[in-house]
Formats: structure tokens, C-alpha cells, sequence
DNA sequence: TGACATTGGTGACGAATTGTTACTAATTCG
DNA sequence: CGAATTAGTAACAATTCGTCACCAATGTCA
């Protein structure tokens, strides 16, 4: 009961500099790889997130959409809010507040372009603290969602193979799954079907290829599950 | 590959307005409510939640404690970002873009201030577009990360009954639980430690009071689970 | 006082799910 | 041809989950 104004809310609008800042996420070989463009000479680190102010009356995804095709030529499939920062850690233009935004692409969609590379998520070069800070956790999120939505599934391209599907699952999860047991999960989802293509991978048998078309849904009530806290 | 710009980011930092919108949910009898505040006359709505302009310098979560602690004397026991919106829905400040921010506050923990109200969540009085968009996000958001946070137990007194935590979780979740499932549940994550007291309410037999003292954890690695998607 | 209603708490069993092993299938390489 | 490699599945064991049945401790009320 402490600091109560007597009058409720008389809130006044300030003005302040907003910018989105989007983590353009593709698996690359063996790892996660993220987007990152080089600074302008005189910045204090070599290497920043693509960022922009959004326009007036702009959906702050379309912000991510545009920016993210103007560095990559392509537009992700997938975009998930990372969250809005307003502390003090720095920012390369800086924005008073940030909103972080992970932008999944298929591999191989779109070409950075001169001034732009991909990075392994696990060896990235030093960003501004509030980049850093967003890095970790769209890093976080992607990983957290990953059995609550489709995620994995708009990393690839249309269609897959179940073995490209599960080495994506181990790509965000950052472990190894079972392979009778990943499948008959899948199985039993009604997720994928298959298409009738068949795709010969050099040596091994040929795998088939699936597609995402999730059917129906049954509601699949369990019980409350404790043993997935993070925090 | 269109709208390709030679230079990628020349980026001009505009100036917004911005708005954290907090939606402070309690248990009350038999539902989840909300916190509003009555609108000045001539407003178009007449209720809304209580909302204002960070400070500057000032993080985001803790203006969503400032906002609360004005409205309710009290300040939340937790937090959790709800996204930021900036598409056209109108907001009562005209803000360009809002922080929508989930505040937890436990029953009986302050009392609000003239002007402001709790309502049912199932039947609110009618709200700006954008408020209501958040609204009805943030309870997304609480359903959802439920069972991968802690939440439940922030909207309790520090010690509680297993049957007062099973009823938020019922009231969270929308659906009633088994009661031996639950338990057996709770007991084998190891969150939870009985205290030496002991609360009658009435008819029945007492409860054993229990507090939230998570304990190490095991690392709980399971399969991929596809049947929790949400969409 | 003594049923009985009411709420708290737990053991145990069958059903369902999950982790694992081990196998078969189809292809390339030498 | 046989070894190596990748795809795909059947089947078993271990674990987890949903449920039923029951016991415990209190208040109510005839």
C-alpha cells in the first residue's frame, strides 16, 4: 500500500525510439545458424542483428518480414515474439525499447546478401549486450515452443523426410531422439502424410517423402505435468 | 527475392508512442479475474485495463509493477510478457504500440482502488479492441505455460492446501482434475513441502498446509510430445 | 450419542504410453 | 557378391496414468 495516488490513471503518452530486432533462424549444417549482418565502421561490435524501426501503422511482424527480406531475399515461414526489452543494456541504433523477433527460414530458401552471414547459434561473434540478451532468448523460446507448434516443420522445406524431420527436432532440442519412438509419436499425431516421392540420398536405402497436413485434432486432455518446469 | 535494397540497414529511428498494458489476474470465487479501471467520462468504452507509458530507463516489467501496485496497493508476484502489438486496433491512449503484460497477484493480497474493479474473465464489460485482444492473449498465454512454470503457485498465499492448489490449476486449465492423479503428480516432482501446520475450514477433515520449495531437479528428458500442439 | 455428510489422503490394479532391442528392407560401394 | 549405410517396424519391458476403492478426521443433526 505504498505509493497509492489518489488519482487512478492519468496516464500521459511519451515518445520514444522502438526498434524490432529479428533473430532469422535456418538450420545449417549440423546447427542452428542465425542471420547476422555487419555493422557500419565506427560500431563498437563488428556484427549486429538486422533491425529497423517499424513504420507507422506497420504489424511489428511485417516489420520482422521486411527486414528479414531485405538481408536474406526471402521471407520466413515462421515468426514467434521473443519478447520487448526496454533496460539499459545497449542497443546498436540505440532504441529505447526493443522487440526481439525469431524468424524461422527453411534451409537453402533465400542468399544473405554481401554484407550479411550465417552464424552457428553456439559460435556467434560479440553483438551488442541487448543483441546477445536477444539471441539467448529467442534461442530459449524456439527451444520451449518446439512441442507446442509446428516450429520444426517450417524449417523444412514442403516436403521431408522423416529423418530431416527428427534431425531438426535434435537440432532444437540440442540432443539425440529415439527413432522408433520419434516415429510412432508422429504416427500416432496425425501430423504428416506421405506424398508417393521417394528421395535416394547417395548410399542407404531411400527414404519417402511426407508432407505437414495435420488432420483433425482430438482433444488430448492429460493430466497436469509437473516435471516440465524450466524455471 | 524483390525489394532488395543495395544497402541493407540504414536504419532511422522514428519515434512512437507506447503503451504497457497490464492484465492483473487473481482467483476469486470460482473464477479468474481481471483487474479494470472505470474510464474517464466521454471515453468510448467504460472500462479498461489499467495501462501507462514506461518511464524512461525504466524496464518494462517494472513499470507493469508500478501500474499494479497504483491500482491494487499491491505489487504482482510475477510476470509474463503477453507480446507487443502494433496493428490498428484502437487503445483508449491512442498508443502506437502496446506491451501486453500478464501480472499474478494472489487472492486476498491487496484491494483496489475506487475507480478499479475485478471481473470474471468469462464475462467482461466491453473493452477497446486492443485491450481485448490482450485480454484474451494473456489468458492464452497462462493456459498454455501452466505446466512449464510455476504460475499456479504464484497465485496462492506462501502456504496452501493440495486441494487450493489443485482448484487454480482446474481454474487455469478449465477442466476439472483427478484428485489422485494430481498428488501423485505433484509428489514426484518435488515442489512442494508440507509444513507442520494444519488448516479446518469448516466441515471435513484438515488440510496439511504445503509450501512451494522446489527441490533439485532430475533432468526429466523425455520424447517429443506432438499431440500438445495448440495450432 | 451416534449415524452420516463432507473433505482430506492413499494403495493398488489395469490400461495406455514410452524406451529399447532387434530385426527386415533397399540401396551404394568395392 | 558381401560389407556398409540408411530407412522403417515389430515386439517386449518398464514406466506412467486414469480410476476405483477405501480409510481418516472433522462438523452436523436427529
Amino acid at each position: 500500500m505504498r505509493d497509492r495516488p489518489t488519482v487512478p490513471m492519468k496516464a500521459a503518452v511519451r515518445r520514444t525510439t522502438l526498434a524490432v530486432d529479428v533473430v532469422v533462424l535456418s538450420p545449417r549444417v549440423d546447427a542452428l545458424a542465425v542471420l547476422l549482418i555487419r555493422a557500419p565502421a565506427g560500431a563498437r561490435e563488428r556484427w549486429s542483428l538486422p533491425w529497423d524501426a517499424p513504420q507507422p501503422g506497420e504489424g511489428l511482424e511485417d516489420a520482422a518480414a521486411r527486414i528479414t527480406n531485405a538481408v536474406l531475399g526471402a521471407a520466413p515461414a515462421y515468426f514467434e515474439q521473443v519478447g520487448a526489452l526496454s533496460d539499459a543494456r545497449r542497443h546498436p541504433g540505440d532504441a529505447d525499447v526493443s522487440v526481439g523477433i525469431a524468424a524461422l527460414s527453411p534451409a537453402g530458401v533465400g542468399s544473405p546478401i554481401e554484407d550479411a552471414e550465417w552464424f552457428p547459434l553456439a559460435s556467434l561473434p560479440a553483438l551488442a549486450p541487448r543483441h546477445r540478451t536477444i539471441v539467448d532468448r529467442a534461442a530459449a523460446v524456439v527451444r520451449q515452443r518446439v512441442d507446442q507448434s509446428p516450429l520444426a516443420f517450417r524449417l523444412l522445406p514442403n516436403t521431408f523426410t522423416l529423418s530431416d524431420l527428427q534431425g531438426v527436432y535434435e537440432l532444437l532440442l540440442g540432443r539425440r531422439l529415439h527413432k522408433a519412438s520419434f516415429r510412432r509419436a508422429l504416427q500416432a499425431s496425425y501430423l504428416v502424410e506421405p506424398t508417393d516421392e521417394w528421395r535416394s540420398e547417395g548410399r542407404g536405402r531411400p527414404a519417402q517423402l511426407f508432407r505437414y497436413a495435420p488432420k483433425k485434432r482430438r482433444g488430448a486432455r492429460r493430466g497436469v505435468r509437473f516435471d516440465l518446469f524450466t524455471e
